[in-house]
DNA sequence: GTCTATATGCGGATAGAC
DNA sequence: GTCTATCCGCATATAGAC
């Protein structure tokens, strides 16, 4: 069954646009290349999409989309904090490494080539994304487990994910599900401690 | 003390070459758009560079000598693991926040705009700035002060501070060395807790 | 070293037939 | 929905005068 908007061709499009953006860069890819990869000519693209713009922010939205969809459903029954924000970064990490790694790339690295308007809009879907990551990191504040500040945490954990796009191969010796088991333990390290399983030290110096 | 190598009207133009790339990305900007922010015209521009992906390649290698000289010039002394790796943080967020912004931007987030031949040239030489990073690392596993895979360290904690070009802004709260002190003490707790110093979050009304 | 003028090609986008 | 044909502007790069 295929789900419920299956706009078809649309689809299609985007997601050959969302590869080519990725690999090439937007304004290196153009809509001939795209067509081509689709057998069509350039034509034919603009009956369903106006502008080459409307393709770029449709990818990055389905991205979000995509992220947002996939971070609430792993939350989905996590009730304790480590659990919680184990799953979140897990979550983010399959979001942005697995098979949505063209839209998703797209939107961390090519929001500059958007229009002033457009980028708005799209910069205000990410933020809401980041605000996800703000209840389970402030309740982390609170109980002592991370950095005073909140924001300051949120930046430099999603920074360190979302930079694994550059290097992460999945040919490599980790897989996903270990390179987010590592990775929560690093950025996390007193919450991971706190939850019980031996994390990676002892509980060093004093508990905080 | 001016630099040796004060090539004068070529580093007029990489500044504000490697300005314009950073804010408008390289294809967007045109070499008419460099030419006319130096007061000359298209042509005289290609008296000083062949073509328009030599500035962009030169603009790039002065952003990773520079980087490498900050860190180097940082480390100089200090003999601790836990002062060189701070030390090291902080020099790489002053490089790359401070008034080599815009190249360093250029060469962490454009390398996709250049050819395949310069491309290997260039992140040759982002290999080797890293490589700086792995003796601390390496040093820090040992002591059993970070996780075992090193390589993931590395990855981890660069990412994080390379981030910090898409959010930070001067204006704001945090000054670059506070930025440093932070970040720090969150991506090495163990070896700041080891190095008997301060922790972050108490010692606030300090510095400014 | 900088200018003017220009070759040359590719890009996004449109019109209208089928 | 897709094609062919085309408009038109802008981009890199070059030639040659000053």
């Amino acid at each position: 069954m295929t789900k419920v908007r299956d706009n078809g061709r649309k689809d299609a499009i985007l997601a050959i646009a969302a590869g080519q953006f990725r690999r090439r860069g937007f304004e290196r890819t153009s809509v001939r290349d795209i067509a081509e990869a689709l057998g069509m000519t350039s034509g034919s693209l603009f009956y369903h999409f106006a502008t080459k713009e409307e393709l770029l922010v449709a990818v990055m939205e389905g991205g979000v989309r995509d992220i947002m969809q996939s971070v609430r459903d792993g939350l989905a029954g996590e009730t304790r904090l480590p659990e919680r924000l184990l799953s979140m970064v897990r979550s983010h990490l399959k979001a942005l490494l697995g098979p949505r790694l063209d839209a998703m790339t797209v939107l961390l690295y090519e929001w500059r080539s958007l229009s002033p308007a457009a980028q708005s809009r799209v910069l205000a879907l990410r933020d809401a994304y980041e605000a996800l990551w703000m209840e389970p990191i402030n309740e982390a504040v609170v109980l002592g487990l991370v950095e005073s500040d909140a924001v300051l945490v949120r930046q430099t954990v999603l920074g360190a994910l979302n930079w694994t796009a550059q290097w992460y191969r999945p040919e490599g010796r980790l897989d996903v599900d270990a390179l987010a088991q590592s990775m929560y333990a690093m950025l996390f390290p007193r919450v991971a401690a706190a939850s019980g399983a031996k994390s990676t030290s002892t509980l060093s110096g004093r508990g905080n």
